[in-house]
DNA sequence: ACGCATAAGTACGATATCGTACCTTTGAGA
DNA sequence: TCTCAAAGGTACGATATCGTACTTATGCGT
């Protein structure tokens, strides 16, 4: 989606790579070794404490880019960065990286908008923790998710999703269940299915929708 | 705090304002201004929702500045700025400061830099608010406040404090009753005093430390 | 076809927090 | 000195979520 001008300016370093679901793209405090443009398929930043609480507090899929803190002329980050839903990506190494941001304005000053994108889900993700119902985050989740895949099932366990709401696995099951019976979405052993969007969209509320709209008015 | 061929590169357009308490420096969705560098005192970010929802998602004190989307290259995003503590602050025009940006090269990367840490501190929020209790979130916010301010007492009623937090006004008064009676702070009517940062540092647990660590780090 | 590890469903008492309401205290201004 | 709006304390039933544990279902590998 880039302009191209600027794709080209990175294209001869891109590397196609396949990506596993679990696969550490970014461990926290530690030098990130490329950048990673995915395509569809899901990966998520995680924060936690120096004891090992931890949630997920931003996802990224094509829309985007891993990689944030070289892009702000850093090397790492204290967050994980994690791959979800198993994806290709194209990436390129962080040296790489960081001599096309020098070269290329241009490509430097686009992805600092997503930069400002990612900053703005980060804030409502806080707001969402804060102000709403499990069902709804849930709901938000699963819709952020399926704009991010082009699959039909999402391939997701509910132990899976509890760690990345950070609540419990059982809370998952019956906000899940919510979810069936109103026919949103369509739930089986490791996978779940979006069925309807439009009620997902009525059961999240306000959950969803304001990094989405950012997005829009920022990159598109 | 910026090295001084950064600050002189801005010298000549700031301006020193004084803000009151409440005082909306950036509204959500309309064209910033200006950029601001507080003196002690404090400014939040606000996120909502387009009913209304909202709570405060980020912090920013004599450490940082606000008009973060200014250096993303934009000139507003969803979120509302707010002062919470009466200060003081170097201000500069969002043109002037634009040219800054592109004229100066380390200005631009070291407030991204900066970009970065509030990042951090948005991320780690979000964590919070799904993990910790009022109490330890209190305790947090106490002490992120206090790194922030050079006054012995924090001018901040109960109702201040919930609109903070996203949570009751009576969830507050509780809150804030245990960390009197153990000691960590006094409370009088419209204001608290930080009396035993050690004893808040304890009660907030891992709920605060992440966003200082990556501040000093990258900053510092 | 079978066995077993993994995933999912369910239960139940405990706890944090909520919504709401009402009452008391405080301190600034008349 | 008095008054009153703002601030703070408290109460109580309701609800969301937790921690934990046990049970059932599924599908992969043999």
């Amino acid at each position: 989606m880039l302009p191209p001008e600027e794709f080209s300016r990175l294209q001869p370093e891109l590397e196609r790579c396949s990506f596993e679901q679990g696969l550490v793209l970014e461990a926290p405090d530690t030098p990130i070794a490329k950048v990673c443009f995915p395509e569809p398929g899901l990966i998520s930043v995680m924060a936690r404490t120096p004891v090992g609480v931890q949630a997920e507090v931003g996802i990224i899929g094509p829309e985007g880019m891993t990689g944030l803190p070289l892009l702000h002329g850093l090397t790492n980050w204290p967050h994980a960065t994690v791959v979800q839903i198993p994806c290709r990506a194209l990436c390129i190494e962080a040296t790489a990286f960081r001599a096309a941001l020098a070269e290329c304005r241009p490509l430097h000053d686009r992805l600092l908008r997503y930069a400002q994108v990612f900053a703005v889900q980060l804030a409502q993700g806080s707001l969402c923790n804060g102000r709403f119902t499990i069902e709804q985050r849930l709901a938000r989740w699963l819709l952020m998710c399926h704009d991010r895949t082009d699959r039909e099932d999402l391939p997701l366990t509910h132990e899976l999703l509890s760690s990345m709401l950070g609540v419990r696995r059982a809370g998952i099951t019956t906000a899940l269940r919510t979810l069936n019976d109103s026919g949103a979405v369509r739930s089986r052993r490791g996978g779940i299915g979006i069925r309807d969007r439009a009620q997902m969209r009525a059961i999240a509320g306000d959950a969803y929708g304001v990094p989405e709209a950012e997005y829009a008015r920022v990159l598109a």
